[in-house]
DNA sequence: CTGACGATTCACT
DNA sequence: GTGAATCGTCAGC
């Protein structure tokens, strides 16, 4: 029936990622929708966790210290764009580029839940049936939503990747601010509470879950 | 040009 | 709990 392929997504506007609070840009994306398509096959995931990487002074940001190289560059641009990058030569992890123009801040999608094209997802994960893992941590939510370090740079506000709104409502008290995961390397920056999770959702990674 | 390594995941002990 | 997979990026020579 493909009832949602035509449906009237309310795209998230270049002012939502514009503004210069990369921490409550983060938490303001749980509960909105990321969605990719890609010759009419369309997925989308309800963003659960989120981690924000605060530019120049946060030294779990590729961009600490305002380094530029060949990969980071798109972090300087506008806010409203992917910075998608592989790590550990497997994974390809999604990140949404924020603020104005030269100033690198960026939130990592870590996790969704899904909510439309689960079929595809299965198979672009190999998976047979559906559980938890399809959509848990960076690797996996790109992978079920065919994202790759192809489409780094790519604007949010196209037609093959962007992020909605759909008037879901997150009950404040179900937010959930905790240290960010993997970042151990970056001192006292590593304690941070930049992750934001939806409390008690079966596909946050991680082992704690509150 | 070379080598070390990572915002991870999964299979296996 | 441990370790392998796997390759683009980046610093250093």
């Amino acid at each position: 029936m493909q009832k949602n392929i035509n449906k009237n997504w309310n795209k998230l506007l270049p002012q939502f990622y514009l503004r210069t609070n990369v921490v409550t840009i983060a938490k303001d994306l749980l509960g909105k929708v990321l969605v990719t398509q890609f010759n009419g096959i369309l997925t989308a995931g309800r963003i659960v966790e989120t981690e924000a990487y605060n530019g120049a002074i946060d030294k779990a940001s590729h961009a600490f210290g305002n380094r530029r190289t060949k990969r980071t560059e798109i972090m300087f641009s506008k806010g409203g764009c992917a910075y998608v990058y592989l790590c550990y030569g497997v994974h390809h992890l999604f990140n949404v580029v924020t603020n104005t123009e030269n100033i690198p801040h960026a939130v990592l999608i870590r996790a969704v839940e899904p909510v439309t094209g689960i079929e595809t997802m299965l198979l672009r994960t190999n998976k047979i049936k559906l559980d938890h893992s399809i959509t848990k941590g960076p690797g996996n939510v790109s992978k079920a939503l065919g994202i790759s370090t192809k489409l780094t740079g790519k604007s949010l506000l196209s037609d093959e990747l962007f992020i909605a709104d759909d008037d879901y409502k997150i009950n404040k008290s179900n937010i959930v601010a905790t240290t960010r995961i993997g970042v151990e390397y970056s001192g006292e920056d590593a304690l941070l509470p930049y992750r934001f999770i939806i409390k008690n959702n079966p596909f946050v990674s991680g082992k704690k879950n509150y």
